[in-house]
DNA sequence: TTGCTTATTTGTGTATACATGCACAAAGGA
DNA sequence: TCCTTTGTGCATGTATACACAAATAAGCAA
């Protein structure tokens, strides 16, 4: 793997880590030190942070970690949601191949199958988020939609907007089980919703998935131990929560 | 202004005018030549086009001029419609200051102004294209998400999904008077809504918007001679049109 | 001819030296 | 006291050299 991709993911995850704290001041030059590589690879992971949004360019003085606030998140969400609706209709409206239905299909087996044991681990847990992430990825990427998955990719770098987001956030307090299920109904239905071409219950339900993700991240905003454990929640202000 | 902006900007006119083709291969160091600056420069503004869209990147041979379909500029208008949407309901719900309500409606006002006028000049076209482009950017701005205003800077870099594009596509076909016309009663609308906090209404109003958008556009899309005039046009190839 | 292997070319990754320009502080004026 | 101005240092912009990796072409064998 090239330094660049390197710098870009260590950097990424010290800020998402809480280890360069949000308002900090990253110059170039010290980062040389920090993390043993030349100003090159360094550049291109700043920019390329800035882009996600994760950082903001102080022209002369550097990049500042981006604070983000209980708003951010329930907007990246809304947002996500939106998007995976629109992704869902338009699978629907403009018909999907078999091979790429069966694919998804399998996917939403291969989570009844874990889900179907009568004790979850923490490497079951694990398993989810991958399959979960999958999932998800398969969903948008039924819209054959350069556009979609274009706006998609950006979303999901901002903190909590990933569709996992809730799930590690509640993991930590035992009862994402119980999500899960919820979950993976939800998933089934919008599945179901492509398959039988009906575009609108299919946004629909994609919405309301995503609207999931927002109810649980707000108990688990309350819960500020649970939050210390999660990646980028260091990046959060609770500014009128 | 910095080598490093002014190739980025210089590279994407390039690439809209169809100077460098669709599918034409770029490599770093012919760049050197053709644009008279260093590598440096040239990296940045190729792997910022490449974040925009514009460009696609072909490890170990450049980077290649993406060619867009008709599919791609539908869902572009149709993806800003739906964000714009998303930015009134939440101005209207989440309630907007006394001074950024003014603001808007002061450019209302100007582009009443301008349409009053018995004829349009080609500088009036222009004109009411700035005066367009603040509106929109105004509206999402009232909005006041981040998210939002990060989502909309990304579609608006696609081709054609600019609030302008329409406007551009007709305007040489003398046409665009009428149009402008029923986009402004519809910006009235929009402003309307917000300031009642009528949500629902603002969003699909927003929507509407973009539809109008995407229909004039459709029509554009057959007129090829209209399509030579316009930025970006060379990198639509009408593939199932 | 076809497929494999190796040599050569070509392109990018990376480091570093130098140039430019911005921020901040200190000094001068109003 | 406050505003303006100018200087100095620091941070980034830019060019370039070198190293590596990957693509392409050439040569050989089956």
């Amino acid at each position: 793997m090239s330094q660049t991709v390197k710098t870009l993911i260590s950097l990424r995850e010290l800020i998402l880590n809480g280890e360069i704290a949000p308002g900090e001041r990253l110059l170039e030059v010290n980062l040389v030190d920090r993390l043993g590589v030349s100003r090159t690879p360094i550049r291109a992971a700043l920019a390329r942070l800035a882009e996600e949004g994760l950082l903001e360019k102080a022209p002369g003085s550097g990049y500042v970690v981006r604070e983000f606030t209980v708003h951010d998140i329930r907007d990246s969400i809304e947002v996500r949601g939106t998007l995976e609706g629109m992704a869902a209709r338009w699978a629907a409206e403009r018909g999907i191949s078999e091979p790429a239905l069966n694919r998804i299909k399998a996917c939403v087996a291969e989570i009844d199958a874990l889900l179907s044991q009568t004790e979850l681990s923490n490497d079951d847990i694990a398993t989810y988020l991958e399959l979960n992430e999958i999932f998800h990825q398969q969903l948008l990427g039924l819209s054959d939609s350069f556009v979609i998955e274009r706006m998609l990719e950006r979303i999901v770098a901002l903190p909590f907007a990933s569709p996992n987001a809730f799930v590690i956030a509640t993991s930590e307090i035992g009862q994402s089980w119980k999500i899960f299920f919820v979950a993976q109904d939800q998933h089934r239905g919008i599945v179901n919703a492509i398959e039988n071409r009906e575009g609108l219950r299919a946004e629909y339900l994609a919405r309301e998935h995503a609207l999931l993700t927002l109810r649980v991240l707000k108990t688990a905003l309350k819960n500020q131990s649970v939050l210390d454990q999660v990646p980028g929640a260091k990046l959060i202000s609770n500014v009128a929560a």
